[in-house]
DNA sequence: TGATAATAGTTGAAAATGTAACTAACAAGA
DNA sequence: TCTTGTTAGTTACATTTTCAACTATTATCA
C-alpha cells in the first residue's frame, strides 16, 4: 500500500498548522486572552486597516458568526470601535484602538519572529515553494 | 510594512488546511457521517492494522479524550470492534470490522483523488519539498 | 409604489472540543 | 503486604464552534 497518512496532505496540513499555531497561540492568550478568531479578526485590521465585519469574512474565511463574537468581545476589551456608515446602516466600519493597534505590533512582531523558527534550517528558494503552493491550496 | 498575511506561515497553513479538509469532510460526512477525528482514527487502523487508543493517541497525536469518544462512536456504527487484552485488562485492542475496512477503502482511494485535486499542477519536486518542510514544521 | 429577495450582522440552541478529575488496572519499592 | 505512582481509558463540565433562525436594512423589479 502506498499512501501513507503522511503524505496526505490535509492531514499533514492539519498537522503542521496546529503545531504552527500551539506555541504562539500561548501567546496572545497569555498576554491579551485572545482568542484565535480574535486575533485574526485584530490581524486583519492592523494589516489592511479598517474594514466591515463582512470584509474579514470574506477575506480571512472566517465564518460570519466567529467574527460577530470575535468583534464584540475585542471591542468589550477596547481593541477595537465600531463606526456606522451613513450610506448603508446595516454595516459597521471596524477600526482598532491605539491599544489594539499596540497589541497588533507587538504581535506581529512575535508573528515574525515565529515564523523564523518554525523554518530553521529551510532554504528561502523552498520556503518560497511551500508559501507558493499554500496559496494556491488556500484560494489565495 | 513589509509584513504581508499571506507571508505569515501559521495563517498560511491555517487557510490551506481549512481549504484542503473542506471537500475531503464533506465526503466521509455525507457518506458514513463521520467526524474529522473518526476519520483518522479509522484510517490509522485501516492503513495500520489493529492497535490501542493508546498507540493511535500517539501515533496521531490526538487528544486521549477525543480518540476515547471517536472510537466509542466508530463502534456505535460498527466501524470498528474492541478486544480485551488478557495481559493487561486496561488496554483494548481495537480492529476494523469489514464495514470498517470497506469505508477505509473507499475514502483512501478519495483521499488519494483530493490529494492529486491539490497540488495540480505544482511539479512532483515541489510537492516533495512541500511535504518535506511541513513534516518537520509538524514535528513528525 | 409595493412585493420579494438579498445582505449585514446577531442570537440561541445543539454539537464538538478542551481541561480536569475520575475509575480501574498494573508496577515497584519498603 | 501496603503504599505510592503510573497508565489506559472514560466522564463531567466549561468553553467554543456550528447551524439555523432572526432583525434590520437595502436592492430589484413588476
Amino acid at each position: 500500500m502506498s499512501f501513507d497518512l503522511t503524505d496526505f496532505l490535509p492531514y499533514l496540513l492539519n498537522q503542521a498548522a496546529e503545531a504552527a499555531s500551539l506555541e504562539f497561540q500561548r501567546e496572545y492568550k497569555a498576554r491579551y486572552g485572545m482568542l484565535r478568531t480574535e486575533w485574526r479578526v485584530l490581524f486583519h485590521l492592523g494589516r489592511y486597516g479598517e474594514m466591515s465585519a463582512r470584509d474579514i469574512v470574506e477575506r480571512a474565511m472566517i465564518h460570519k458568526t466567529k467574527v460577530s463574537r470575535a468583534v464584540a468581545a475585542l471591542e468589550g476589551r477596547r481593541f477595537l470601535t465600531r463606526r456606522e456608515v451613513e450610506e448603508d446602516r446595516r454595516r459597521e466600519v471596524l477600526s482598532l484602538t491605539a491599544q489594539g493597534r499596540d497589541a497588533f505590533t507587538e504581535l506581529t512582531a512575535l508573528a515574525e519572529a515565529h515564523d523564523a523558527t518554525l523554518l530553521r534550517g529551510v532554504p528561502e528558494a523552498d520556503a518560497e515553494v511551500v508559501r507558493q503552493v499554500l496559496r494556491q491550496i488556500a484560494g489565495l
